[in-house]
DNA sequence: ATGGCAAGCTAAGCTTGA
């Protein structure tokens, strides 16, 4: 069985100071995906991650302090493939590594704000996300997309969906285009094994909202229908509490 | 409709986050 978790870290460093690295000793998966690791690749110690065992593998961001994606894997990857020639390339936000059946992506979504410049760069980068994914997995159909999606795809998704029907992150544009995604062949590997509600991966940092459960699910691992039939099991993991996301896994019966 | 907090840049306050 391979363990594939994936985590919004939000600062990889302020993670590790809040026990990250004991955590992932503990938990232990094959591969995790993380995103948000506002921080360039010289200003990490890889050596905590392979003493664990891990391959280190970073998309990072031009900017300092800023996005960034890793994978750490168990298992050296073949090959390693950074963004997806677009102008936002820069911004660290997608990281593939390819095994010899299937392949892994961490990916970071750009957010955006309120009826600004940044929403409407986010809408942009999906269509044009949707555009690379649709020809990538017509060659590559085992494929796994872990990360922060920003965006809740139905209403069981958030805890409060009637007051956020124009937020940024549940637009109808936004959870149209989740729908069509899903489409090109993947499925939701939580939803997948938890159909019911009050399952969230992001909590706002205000009003502690976590401890009363007030939150979004944004994070996801969308696995290849190809895979399915592979997937034994999906879950999130709302103990960890280095971030404001937690961390999700799937498992599949994988080499 | 607004505010609520945190990380990290850079050196007191700004940007970003969803």
């Amino acid at each position: 069985m391979t363990t594939i978790a994936s985590y919004n870290v939000n600062g990889i460093r302020a993670a590790i100071r809040k026990g990250f690295i004991e955590w992932l000793r503990d938990f232990d998966p094959d591969i995790i995906c993380l995103q948000e690791l506002k921080a360039q690749r010289e200003q990490l110690d890889f050596q905590y991650f392979e003493e664990l065992g891990y391959q280190v593998y970073i998309d990072e961001a031009e900017k300092k302090g800023y996005s960034g994606v890793a994978i750490l894997s168990k298992k050296p990857a073949h090959r390693i493939a950074r963004g997806f020639e677009h102008d936002l390339d820069n911004e660290g936000r997608l990281l593939r590594i390819d095994f010899d059946e299937y392949s892994v992506f961490s990916v970071y979504m750009p957010s955006g704000a309120s009826g600004s410049h940044r929403q409407q760069i986010k809408l942009s980068w999906l269509k044009a996300f949707y555009a690379f994914v649709s020809e990538y997995i017509k060659t590559n159909p085992k494929t796994i997309f872990c990360g922060d999606f920003n965006i809740c795809h139905e209403a069981i998704d958030l805890h409060n969906p009637k007051s956020n029907q124009k937020s940024p992150g549940f637009t109808v544009e936004e959870r149209e285009w989740f729908s069509s995604f899903l489409k090109l062949g993947f499925v939701d590997s939580f939803r997948h094994f938890n159909p019911e509600g009050n399952h969230y991966s992001w909590w706002s940092l205000r009003a502690q909202t976590r401890d009363r459960n007030l939150g979004w699910r944004i994070d996801y691992q969308l696995i290849s229908t190809a895979l399915v039939p592979h997937l034994k099991a999906a879950y999130m993991l709302p103990d960890a509490r280095h971030s404001d996301h937690c961390p999700t896994v799937a498992e599949v019966d994988c080499k």
